[in-house]
DNA sequence: TGGATAGTTAGCCAAACGGCTTTCTATTGT
DNA sequence: ACAATAGAAAGCCGTTTGGCTAACTATCCA
């Protein structure tokens, strides 16, 4: 079934996410689709070290890229994004009243703070 | 910052989240709290290799213990899960529409099955 | 008090990660 | 045709991960 297939993917989905260089990747590519070398500019990175991440996070599907000529166009792909949501919004119930307290804390925190 | 404390944590919610025995602890303890020995029961697996992903799930905050008498008990802690959340839906806006073909086309397909 | 039970600690190992440099290929623009 | 540009490939290196065994500690119960 697609679920089960999608579930093999939150592995790679969940360790892609793990680093910070790919979530702004991530965060950079939600404003629209961009060549390698433009979203390797902001890092402080060797390009090859920079392409590996790139590289795992197409292997995670959560980015696809085409090359035309000598420039690689990555765009963000939605699918495995899909199946971790679904992941946590299954527990997010179960979740929720302690959320719920969380929040009542953290609300009050930031009163004092002001 | 709150936030920005909750995003130095990202990392290693996220890391914690990649791995399958984890996730099924994690899924497991939405259903209450329990001892080791009970979690560490159907993974086929060392109790110390075992223990080394509850002290990682720990680690991130995913997850807090007390120890009474020889038995230490687990349950489920929401504050990381928040963090990621709010990461989460930052992006979803952005990806919703693309997630809006992907329903329409899942759909399509289980039609095809039936 | 002594044996079973529930964890813990230490240390080994192979594979994966995240960085690097060097070298190479393919495309473009002059 | 050539130089510059965009990216790819290979390989090195130290650290982390995810598994193991063996040995140890602390509690409980008989």
């Amino acid at each position: 079934m697609i679920l089960s297939l999608m579930d093999n993917q939150l592995d790679s989905f969940f360790a892609a996410l793990s680093d910070p260089t790919r979530r702004a990747v991530i965060e950079r590519l939600t404003q629209g689709p961009a060549p390698v070398s433009e979203l390797h500019a902001p890092h402080d990175m060797a390009l090859p070290s920079f392409l590996k991440h790139l590289s795992k996070l197409e292997a995670a599907g959560l980015v696809r890229s085409e090359k035309a000529g000598r420039v690689r166009t990555v765009h963000i792909e939605a699918a495995p994004l899909k199946a971790a949501e679904d992941w946590l919004s299954r527990h997010r119930r179960t979740w929720e009243c302690r959320l719920d307290r969380l929040e009542t804390l953290a609300r009050r925190i930031d009163e004092e703070e002001r």
